[in-house]
DNA sequence: CTGAAAGCGCTTACAG
DNA sequence: CTGAAAGCGCTTACAG
């Protein structure tokens, strides 16, 4: 009755060899007469035989130190945010080209972290990458117990024995600083996420730094919590009063937008003229020709491709310490920041 | 020297039970007593047990017609196109709170689809959703073969014998002509994508046949390649020669919003003033307020609803024939269509 | 309610 | 180079 499907054990049969044999056919390097290999695989494309991964990775786990499963785990919060929708792209095109699948799960908060780690790793996955979000110090020792690598994207590792891979936030938020002081404005407003967020405090952090430099303190500060529609809506709240600040440095692309279309089309106002502005990402749509949002960039590319190989690293040699990673992030001046237009930096507007 | 895991043998010497019982334990619904129960989880607490999927997986595919893995493979094109990443962001949250993990494939085209998924299936996933992409008359009949249902999101069937649900194409390009007629254009361009993309064509069928009512045929075809850039450089040739449209149809958000900046800021065009414009889908940034873009609505968390409890059924009734179920778009009423404006037809703006 | 045992579909020493 | 056999970690009839 059931719906049998073909095993090895059919294919052998089919082509006149042993079990083995057929499954030494379908592992690359393994000892088999190449003749002997072209009739297994003649019978299994004839009766449409397709090697069971999961049998597989249940045998693996005899010989490894740990079961391979040839899947890595994602965990992602706000999949719908471009920043993240690009890094999920470029993610699974590396990890598909080493020949790995992702196993997507995406959470609401770090809070949900450790549960969907519990979920991935009953899976067996030979390794994770967590964006944006941060595990427990038990599930990162249970991580490490398991032989599980884990890579930090986009946050820092705080002492936990996981590599990381991430951008310079304090610089960029220094560099920011720099562009807008050397603009010569004095009125200078921060807009990043609440307090609990991170990656924010330390843009934040580099930024006043820089700022108590010049003898400045921050004009004013408003927070949101990453979409357009928060960025929108702490742009309304700058600009409410009289004494408005005079630049703003946004610690999101996205909210920066937010800002702009607000200034622009809620209140009227002219950037640069009215204020300056600058994100941080270079999302897409900060290049858009009505926008030309002079922003911080961030080697997304170059992050992914290091996360990956890192990973891959040490998914292949267990006992290796974890590996951090910082980029630098590089100035995109576009046309908000008084001043300093036009030239961008980057020759192409993608 | 493995670094063994912990599995369900250890966890019972622990309790003090057989092996079955800890399994038992674990199966919701399995006959053993409350008081054994406990004994059990307070062991396997104690250790970090948890059970392992693959090799569940293993064993169902004794007794199931066909191997339960979990997992629900996912097919994408362009997930850092807006439009999918919120896509698969909701796909997610549902087939996650339906216990179902994601196993995520990205491609670049239909071409790639059928490898996809014989690599997917190599995980004995229980069903498939593929995004904005067809898989080959073979591969349809390999899946129905397997009992792995098949979902196509957004796309058509063409008889083959899996589930679908999509948008109505043809009434939306339809409902677009309406619009553009009725504030009484003549000379109306329709931007979409390749000839071999056949969402594009239904929309323009449908528009091209709703023109003809009216006695009138496009004035002018380009297409691009559903990027922000392609709708720019769409925008430029559109408006590069004497005898311009005064009305754009554009089969994609995102490709409209590149013919809007185009026109806007590269071009200087007014728009509605210059050119009517109207998209389709209603991406979050049609509604920024520099936007305010005139667009065919798709009602994508129902749609996605829908498709993810058609596949859990189908999932769950190997036998059944499958559904398809078109949804049809809303006008969404916004600034970019000349004399009927503002009076938006959503009242949140997100 | 409970335990012993078979079996899911593979991989890989082991012995020719 | 090849085959017989053990074993990966579970689930679930089967027989108490």
């Amino acid at each position: 009755m059931r719906k049998t499907s073909v095993t090895s054990y059919d294919v052998a049969k089919a082509a006149g060899v042993s079990q083995s044999a057929v499954s030494r056919a379908f592992s690359p390097g393994a000892s088999i007469a190449e003749k002997t290999r072209q009739r297994v695989l003649d019978a299994a494309r004839e009766l449409g035989y397709q090697p069971n991964a999961i049998a597989r990775s249940m045998s693996t786990a005899r010989q490894e130190p740990s079961q391979k499963s040839g899947m890595v785990g994602i965990v992602v919060t706000r999949l719908e945010d471009p920043f993240f929708a690009h890094a999920i792209a470029n993610f699974s095109r590396h990890l598909q080209a080493r020949g790995w699948h992702m196993l997507l799960f995406t959470v609401d908060s770090s809070a949900e972290v450790d549960e969907a780690l519990n979920s991935l790793m009953q899976y067996r996955i030979d390794g994770v990458i967590i964006l944006s979000a941060i595990l427990s110090d038990h599930m990162a020792q249970v991580c490490r117990a398991q032989g599980t690598p884990v890579m930090l994207y986009n946050r820092d590792t705080k002492g936990l024995e996981v590599s990381a891979v991430g951008i310079a936030n304090h610089e960029g938020g220094r560099l920011a600083a720099d562009i807008l002081l050397e603009a010569g404005h004095e009125r200078i407003a921060f807009v990043g996420g609440d307090a609990g967020d991170e990656t924010s405090r330390e843009r934040e952090a580099g930024f006043v730094q820089r700022l108590a430099e010049a003898g400045l303190t921050p004009f004013q500060r408003e927070s949101g919590d990453y979409t357009f529609v928060s960025g929108r809506e702490a742009g309304l709240r700058l600009f409410a009063r009289h004494g408005r600040p005079d630049a703003v440095f946004c610690a999101s692309d996205v909210m920066a937008l937010g800002i702009l279309h607000a200034a622009r089309f809620d209140l009227g106002l002219r950037v640069p003229l009215d204020f300056s502005l600058i994100g941080f990402d270079d999302i897409p749509a900060a290049a858009w020709p009505g926008h030309q949002l002079t922003t911080i960039r961030q080697p997304i590319r170059r992050m992914i491709r290091e996360a990956v190989s890192i990973l891959a690293e040490a998914m292949e040699a267990p006992g290796e310490p974890p590996h951090t990673r910082l980029f630098p992030g590089t100035l995109i001046l576009r046309d908000t920041v008084r001043g300093m237009g036009t030239a961008s930096l980057s020759p192409d507007g993608q």
